[in-house]
DNA sequence: AGCACGCCGACT
DNA sequence: GTCGGCGTGCTC
């Protein structure tokens, strides 16, 4: 190779270190360093972490400027050459840092920080320089002070480990100043050195080391002392082959001692072996083989086999109603994919990530399998994540962020639950899975295949457009239910009817009496609130006091358990006050309803009632998800109460009942998509009833009952409701039918936040009438920009920092991405102040 | 992000 | 006269 010189993104977030910085590779590194490798290298004053980009042959800066690699953190570099490109793509269409995007892609393992080590600075090095030599013999020996001395003793005396210069001063207290001293004058050096999050998880193991002949004659100079000893040697000698200590040790029930006496005598040979921490390792799955296809399956089934087989980029839309077998379509063509040679993705939402999920795909594919969790402590990820990348199993099934698994021939990627919001990242980078999915299948000719019982409208706008795009994907449709069974009838209620009549209870009568039917005859229901907490506001009568969150603008939330007031966004809490603190009036009030309150009304209403309440209240801690809802499977309750987190994927044969408690609460919402979101809501809610051999009943209580998304999902008519939501869309320029920017600028100040909004804007106005994209959305031309304007966000002011956004609207194909990452970039250098954040957010899904 | 360089107030 | 405050600017 003849490439001298190394382009490296380093691991430093701030926008002027947002680019590549160029590196001589040392000779010893030629062969070794590659596009994707981690490196650490001398920056400024300290040594950092980075990724290499590209390699040259040559610079066009000065050779004398530029600092060779430190050193090599991977035999195998941790990003394919793909990814590197792809984070490339990323960072240039969220408008994010270079490294924020490469950051995303390798676990968090792997982010390194620079250690500090201290050695002594061994004279006899320096005089074996010629160039040193006169400067050596001339120097005075330094003379040290007593404590001087005692530190350098110390060094010497552990000159076998490696010393962190924390570890040194940990030792010296109070000799900060001396021990810096000692590296002014040179007698210490100190060197900086990349040390990961985690290591390889290693084991003992031991291996006897007596050949056939010798063993008879070893084992019979045992004395009787040693019998333990031999035990242990004659055991390993029928075995004949390498075991882990800890196997020896419980077999036999020897102390590590017996065993270390063994290898001092050099019988036997002790190891450190590689060991991959495996979450799943105390789990048998039961093999699941391949269903019979259905006639809608087969159909299916043979549209993506056809795209596989070709090894072309295509995508799919699979609108499959709930029970239509999707899981088992992905299932099988992942099977498809695998026999060509080539490895599958699986990106579920985070939520519905659960064991009976991750069973399947285990059970069906064993261990090809990866599965990347949240929960999954920083090693296990790191050990799932190595097992992709050295080519050890060849499907990946997790979350968000598995889409960027190191696959070095992908052939298809699967997204379940295509329309959940929780595939956008909401932080830096910004990126939407889904789009990344798309692109990485281009890269790679692979298949995807997006899949859901109600497709977003993105998603379905592009399978359906006339003008059909190069990479829009493919509407494929299954309306029938695998098994047979029907849809749950569905009843809405309409709640100011029953204020009307009298019943001021959150639960319709006809609810109330659902739940009671189900309690006589042993069967289980679904309650579902969009809201946690107790309550969602707190308000004094008297003086019409609200409380809020100091640092936030938005009120607090009661919870009763721990009786405070809480803020959702930034942690926030307080006693719950029994006065007013404005007036002091006793008259204060909690307004609305969360599930704590839910649940406190369920027990006075049906006493002795069991209730599981399932929200990220009782969810936080480890394993706590699972444990709830194996307890309501096994019919250790009659209701389970919650938030989203009950929306999604469950099934339970015996639950017959789902009540929404208010379907308005994510009606109400200040977003475009407030209508998509409840119907896929309820029509996700609906599906958890009745899915066996007992009819399932749905009761929907809102104050809009006319509602069409509301009407819609309770028909479970998908097609109708899209129609009428599309041309919403359309009238008001929403997408699908444009794309979004939303950009906020946040500051302490508000006056100042303020007039730099209304800069930002008509800089982004000016720049845009400019490139001649600037116009009105009604044009009819193919390329067009607009801009909304600045206004306070619909949260105006978080963890004491207030907030302004501004909305661009565009369709076409223009590049507005880069457009508003220019203004914003150049507003920020003209600017002194650091303070002043502009976040950019693409293809935005909450427009909070 | 760090970390050094550099120019103005309260102390030996 | 010096120690040190943190504003500004650079890092291959």
């Amino acid at each position: 190779m003849n490439f001298k010189i190394a382009r490296v993104i380093v691991d430093v977030p701030s926008r002027q270190t947002d680019r590549p910085f160029d590196y001589i590779i040392p000779d010893e590194m030629r062969d070794w360093i590659e596009i994707g490798s981690r490196v650490g290298v001398p920056f400024g004053h300290r040594t950092v972490q980075g990724f290499v980009i590209d390699l040259r042959p040559d610079s066009e800066l000065n050779f004398a400027r530029m600092k060779p690699i430190q050193e090599l953190l991977d035999l195998i570099p941790p990003l394919p050459m793909d990814l590197v490109k792809l984070a490339e793509w990323m960072s240039h269409r969220y408008a994010c840092s270079m490294i924020s995007a490469l950051q995303a892609m390798i676990p968090t393992a792997l982010k390194g920080k620079a250690e500090r080590y201290i050695q002594l600075n061994e004279p006899s090095e320096s005089t074996t320089d010629p160039e040193q030599t006169e400067e050596a013999v001339y120097a005075a020996p330094p003379l040290l002070t007593g404590e001087e001395e005692r530190i350098v003793d110390y060094i010497k005396a552990n000159g076998s480990m490696l010393m962190t210069t924390a570890h040194l001063s940990a030792h010296f207290p109070g000799q900060g100043e001396t021990i810096k001293g000692l590296l002014r004058t040179g007698v210490l050096t100190e060197t900086q050195m990349i040390k990961d999050k985690v290591r390889k998880k290693t084991v003992k193991t031991v291996t006897a080391a007596v050949s056939g002949e010798q063993a008879e004659a070893v084992l019979a100079s045992f004395s009787a002392q040693a019998r333990r000893q031999k035990e242990v040697l004659q055991f390993l000698l029928e075995v004949g082959v390498t075991l882990s200590l800890q196997e020896v040790l419980s077999t036999l029930h020897v102390t590590a001692g017996t065993v270390k006496k063994l290898v001092e005598k050099g019988f036997v040979v002790m190891e450190d072996a590689e060991v991959f921490r495996d979450p799943y390792q105390d789990r048998r799955f039961k093999r699941t083989d391949p269903l019979p296809r259905t006639p809608e399956q087969e159909w299916v089934y043979g549209k993506i086999s056809e795209v596989l087989d070709n090894r072309a980029y295509g995508a799919f839309l699979l609108h499959g109603v709930t029970g239509s077998g999707k899981t088992e379509v992905y299932m099988q063509t992942i099977e498809r994919c695998i026999s060509l040679g080539r490895q599958a993705i699986v990106l579920v939402p985070e939520i519905s990530l659960t064991p009976q999920m991750v069973e399947r795909f285990k059970g069906r594919f064993g261990n090809k399998v990866a599965v990347m969790h949240s929960r999954l402590s920083t090693g296990e990820r790191y050990d799932e994540w190595r097992k992709i990348r050295e080519g050890r199993v060849q499907v990946a099934i997790g979350a968000r962020s598995a889409v960027f698994a190191p696959f070095s021939d992908l052939g298809l990627i699967v997204m379940d639950e295509e329309h959940e919001t929780s595939y956008k990242q909401e932080e830096t980078p910004k990126y939407h899975a889904r789009d990344v999915a798309i692109r990485r299948a281009k890269q790679h000719h692979a298949a995807v295949i997006l899949g859901s019982a109600t497709p977003s409208l993105e998603s379905y706008h592009a399978a359906r457009s006339l003008n059909n795009e190069q990479y829009a994907p493919m509407l494929l449709e299954m309306n029938a239910r695998a098994s047979g069974s029907k849809l749950p009838g569905i009843q809405i209620v309409d709640m100011r009817e029953e204020l009307r009549e009298g019943n001021r209870s959150m639960f319709s009568r006809d609810l109330h009496a659902g739940i009671a039917a189900r309690l006589e005859r042993g069967e289980q229901s679904v309650l579902f609130l969009n809201r946690r907490g107790f309550s969602t506001f707190v308000m004094c009568r008297t003086c019409g006091y609200v409380a809020g969150c100091p640092d936030c603008d938005i009120s607090l939330t009661y919870h009763q358990k721990s009786n405070n007031l809480r803020c959702h966004y930034c942690g926030y809490a307080v006693p719950a006050p029994s006065v007013c603190p404005e007036c002091g009036s006793e008259h204060i009030r909690y307004f609305g309803t969360g599930t704590q309150r839910v649940e406190s009304e369920l027990s006075k209403l049906f006493p002795g009632i069991r209730v599981i309440r399932m929200d990220v209240d009782t969810t936080t801690e480890k394993g706590s998800h699972e444990k709830l809802l194996k307890a309501f499977r096994d019919k250790k309750a009659d209701v389970l109460l919650g938030t989203q987190m009950v929306a999604k994927g469950l099934d339970f044969p015996d639950v017959t009942l789902v009540g929404v408690i208010a379907a308005d609460t994510s009606l109400n919402f200040p977003d475009f998509r407030s209508a998509e979101k409840t119907f896929q809501l309820l029509t996700q809610v609906a599906g958890r009833a009745g899915r066996h051999q007992l009819p399932g009943e749905v009761v929907i209580q809102t104050y809009i009952p006319d509602h069409y998304s509301i009407i819609h999902a309770s028909q479970h008519d998908y097609n109708s409701f899209v129609r009428e939501e599309l041309q919403h869309r359309k009238a008001l320029h929403y997408p699908p039918y444009s794309r979004l920017i939303l950009v906020t600028l946040s500051h302490e100040k508000l006056p100042l936040l303020l007039r730099m909004a209304e800069n930002f804007t008509a800089n982004l106005r000016g720049k845009a009438q400019q490139l001649g994209w600037f116009g009105n959305m009604d044009r009819f031309t193919r390329d067009v920009l607009d801009i909304l304007g600045p206004v306070a966000s619909p949260i105006p002011r978080i963890k004491n920092r207030y907030r302004f956004q501004c909305m661009v609207k565009y369709r076409g194909s223009l590049d507005a991405s880069e457009l508003v990452r220019s203004v914003a970039e150049t507003m920020l250098n003209d600017m002194r102040d650091s303070s002043f954040q502009i976040s950019i957010d693409v293809d935005p899904q909450m427009l909070m």
